[in-house]
Formats: structure tokens, sequence, C-alpha cells
DNA sequence: TTGAAAGCGCTAACAT
DNA sequence: ATGTTAGCGCTTTCAA
């Protein structure tokens, strides 16, 4: 900025007014320093400006780290702030080690106050955070508490998952559980039980293994699942990576899957349309919850009443090859 | 900053120096302001940092938009940058239409200088841009110009495609070129042309038809190829989504692919395995290619010497359905 | 060992 | 219409 000033002959002051369109400068002036600053390729620090400036018309995607939910959610938010004049900041710390717990509180107070006016939390652990801002949570891990949030239905997808199976016949079906702390996990297993209830069958608590939404757990639950003396006819995994694992297990077990076993999972991630056999999974609408997160915020910011500050987004059924009527005579 | 220092009763400068490490400051000291700052979750203003100190240990992502290609670079800088201690800032200016032309100085001039160590900078069509500070392009639509780059090998790539379907059998291949002011395009027509002469096969020019990368581009350009009077058994398409489409325009002219038609595209989009058919196509490493690029802005920013400043990625064929050998009776 | 003061690039209130 | 000045939150001399 002082090297545009000093090219132009004017005062630093004066060339921010013109960047800024603030009245007391004359026409002429303006053209002048528009022109140098074009000349140089002049962009205002984002920094400097967010540092004085209360808004800076940047709103801040917080991650843990960049993987496939959180990107996807990345790309609805982004969808969403198309033409709203924002700019758009993801933002993780990296995910080392020692910046698991409580990153989101330190990620916010690093960004909100300056550089962003808001920011749309991706599945944090922690949600009594407060920062200077409006904050909406997508997906949290405790479920819905003080923050704004959006979230898939947990409930109703892992019925859906459950009650496909029911439809085709299966009466013994098996789950693999996801992490115990988490709602998510909770909420899917919630929705098996109470599907079952409704289709007036009982849980074998035997055929309810834990799979913590780890691969290594998930494989073990599955080989106890399926070495079991009265072994499911159908496995509901709480998320596909324990479905992908099931399918590998059964595989190795020599077990024809969908014939001898059906599997149902849940999230649908790339993996699980090319796998073998494609898997048949309850899908989130990541994308939708980005944009509906992205959404209320700009609400929030523009200080617009927000009626559902606690969304949840219905989830749908992705039918694929990984599921069948049981064989009779298995 | 001010709140942690009245409260552990302390000067602001001091406070500083234990966040920083730095030396002269009792232990005792140290001790108890840490304890504060745990108290109060304090977090240093990523901003106020950044504007001081000329290191900000944050890298930086400069993209036009989020979409697929661009998330998945991200993806790849990210695994790169785990364990580095950087921390990660993806940044767009939101896609208006008025920051178009030249997205790639004004991010930069930005964010670079402060807030970030070192910029990739994802799929810029302007590559003579000056930082101050290391920059890395990825997929530089321009191709390798002066800034360091990392592209996939769109010449291989295409002669891998063309070979896959000279070696089933086919010579009668049509394409659908890219956007003529893109470097890839332009190398993919080159590959295309390059596998042909090497099986002695003369190009006719009446089998190539622009597709600009445009879904509607190459709708055209695909129903000029297949009403051709004596139409191609097999269509190379620039890019998955111009195969897409081709598959579309086939179907709507009632042939069978691939036993009447066979399709390669080139990209391996996620779109393309669940298509009907799932596509063959030449899939470019994108992850990777982020990977490779971390890699090499960090070492830029440690000052390393790097010798191979231009790199190049091989590309492979993903076989699936789209392709068969010409049917002799057609 | 600690604190006071200057300054990073910018904007806004104030003075000219 | 233009320039001067203070200060955003922090780090870093430098002095106490």
């Amino acid at each position: 900025m002082q090297q545009v000033a000093a090219e132009a002959g004017v005062s630093i002051s004066t060339v921010s007014k013109v960047i800024n369109g603030r009245y007391g400068v004359s026409a002429e002036t303006v053209d002048h320093v528009t022109q140098v600053i074009d000349r140089l390729g002049y962009e205002a620090s984002l920094v400097a400006r967010s540092l004085r400036n209360r808004r800076t018309n940047v709103i801040g995607v917080l991650v843990m780290d960049f993987e496939p939910f959180s990107t996807e959610v990345l790309k609805g938010v982004a969808e969403a702030i198309h033409g709203s004049g924002y700019e758009l900041i993801a933002y993780s710390a990296g995910g080392h080690v020692e910046a698991q717990v409580g990153w989101e509180r330190r990620s916010l107070t690093r960004l909100m106050g300056s550089l962003v006016d808001g920011a749309v939390l991706v599945t944090p652990t922690v949600t009594d955070v407060q920062a200077d801002g409006p904050v909406v949570a997508v997906d949290p891990h405790t479920g819905p508490s003080g923050l704004p949030s959006v979230a898939a239905d947990n409930l109703q997808g892992a019925r859906l998952g459950v009650e496909h199976l029911l439809r085709s016949g299966h009466t013994r079906i098996g789950m693999i559980t996801g992490r115990s702390d988490l709602l998510s996990a909770q909420q899917r297993e919630q929705g098996y039980r109470e599907a079952l209830a409704a289709a007036g069958l009982r849980v074998d608590e035997a055929l309810v293994r834990p799979g913590g939404f780890d691969p290594e757990l998930a494989r073990e639950a599955a080989r106890e699942l399926l070495s079991h003396p009265e072994p499911p006819t159908a496995i509901f995994a709480a998320n596909d990576l324990s479905a992908l694992v099931t399918l590998e297990v059964a595989a190795e077990l020599g077990l024809d899957v969908p014939r001898q076993l059906s599997v149902v999972g849940f999230d649908n991630i790339p993996e699980s349309a090319v796998a073998d056999p494609p898997l048949t999974t309850v899908q989130q609408p990541i994308r939708r919850m980005g944009q509906e997160a992205a959404d209320m915020l700009l609400a929030l910011i523009a200080g617009e009443a927000v009626a559902d500050v606690h969304r949840t987004l219905a989830t749908s059924l992705v039918l694929r090859a990984s599921t069948a009527p049981p064989t009779p005579a298995s």
C-alpha cells in the first residue's frame, strides 16, 4: 500500500479511501490511484484488513482434517456461498496428535473475531464453545446442544436400512455398532433396535457386536457374528467402513454375498460403489448438510432470526448388490 | 491476550514470551501463565500473529472454487502436510464472475507475505505471478512456465486410452477434444494423434470434433460423430464429462455400448464408476499431485534445492465396461 | 526476570 | 479533498 501511495504521489489513507470507495476523494484522484493499483496488481492484505475491521466478508469452515466427509461438506458450503459476495476459508490445524482434543475451540479462537465473520464447525466433539460470532455445527458428535447444528437423521437412516432387510425376509439380522460415545452411533443402534421391535422381533444381544467405526474392531465383530453357531443372514453395519470389512470377512469365510449373507452399510462413501459386490447402504446428504449450514450461518451473520437452529436432514437408501432375500436352505 | 495478562497479573509481553517459549521468564511464571491460558482456553489470533511475524507455519491452497478436482488436491496436500507441524488453509475467492480472471494473483497477494508461508495454486490460468514466497502450481492450464509445477502426463494418458482401443481391434476411432486454449486438452489430442500414427493409422479429421470440456458442446460433437455416414466404432473423449455425455447420446441413438460403440474417457471422476455402463477411463493421480506439490513446497520453504521443479505424474488406465472389441458385423 | 514501547499493514476519526 | 494519527493483537527489541 505504501508502494501504491508513493507511486501515485498521495498519502496512504487516500489509497485506502479509494479502495474502500469512501467519500472525500476527487474523481480525478480516484482514477489515478485506481490505475496505479491495477498496474501494480495490488490487493489489500486480508490479514491486515481483518485486524482492523470487525467485518471481513469471509466465512470459515473449520475441520479437524481434510478427509472425504469434511471436504464434501466444504463443497456444499461453497455452493451455498456462491453469489453471496463472501469468500471462503477452510482451516485445519493439521491433525497432529496433540491438536486432537479441543481443536474446535482452538481453531475458533484463532480465526473468529478476525479473519472470519462466522464459522462452520465440521463434526466437532465439543460444542460448548463460545465465540464472538455465529457458529454452526455440522454433524456434531455429541448431538445438538448450544450450537446451531445440521445433522443427518441417523435414527431414520438406520431404520431404513434394517427395514429393507426385514422386507427382504430377513429375521436374523446382526449389527456391528459404532463408537459408543458418539451420538450418531447411538442413534444408528437405536434405529436398528426400533426397526426390529416394530417388526415384532426380539433383539438377540449376541448379534450386536461393537465395531467402534474402526476397521480392525469391525473385522473382529464380523468374525464373531459369522462364526456364531446360528449366524445372522444379514448384517447392518454402523458405517460403510465396517460394512466393507464385513464383505472381506465374508469372502474369507467363503460366504457368498448376497446369496448367503446380506450386508447394509451407512454413509455411502465413494468406495462403497466400487466394492465387490457394490454395497447397499444408507446415504447421508453431506453436501446438503454443508449448504444448509452455510445458509443458516449467512442468516445468522445478517442478524436474521433463524427458526429451526437444529436441523435434521433425511437420509436415503441406496440399493446396490450386497442384499438379497435369505436363502431358505441356509 | 490482555485478559490472560490481567488474570495472571503480568504484562502482555510476558504472556507472549511464555507462549513462544522465549528465554527470560522464570519457571514459576511460566507455570502460572500456562495455567491461566489453559483455563481461559486462549489461543493466539492467527491474524495478529501473521501481521507481526514473517513466518506463520501455515501453508495455503488457493483455488478458484471448491469442486471435485480441487478438493481432491486438497486432500493430497493435507496428507503430505501431516506431521510437518504446518497448518493448512484453503482459500477460494468465491467464484464470483468478476473474480474469474486473475484470481490467482489476487489471492496470492491477499494471503502471501502474511497468513501463509507458501502456497499451492490449483489449476491456475496465469502462471507468471510473483509472490514473496514459494508457490507451486498444480495442473497449470498453460503448461509449466516460471512456476514450479506438478501435472499429470496428459500425453501419455491419451496414448494409453487410445492404445487400449487399438489393441482391442478398433481402427476407426473418433475424438471429442477439450478446450483448445488449455495445454492439457492440447496434449490429450496430441496423444490421440500420436497413438494413431504409431499404429500406422491416418487421422480422419472428420472424426475429431471439438467438445470444449463442455457438456453441451460435447453432446453436439457426439451427435456429429455418431451420425457420420461411416461412424467410428470407438470414441476417445478428452474428459469424463464428455465421455458420459457420449454414453447418453449413444443410448438415445439406440447404440449398445460397448457392443456397437466403445467409449474411453479421461479423469476418472467418481460419476464415471457408476455410469451405465461404467466408464473405462484414464485416471489422473489427483491426490498424488497434491502430495507432490506439498512436498515440493515444504522443501522450497525450507530453502532446500529442488531438483525437478516441473514434475509430471504418470496416468493409468481404469478398465471398466464401456469398451470392447468392435463387432465385425457392424 | 520483567515491562514499556515500537511497529507489522491497514482503516477511521480527526485535523488541515 | 487530502493528510495525520491512533490503534487493531501480537512479537520483539530495549531499558529497568
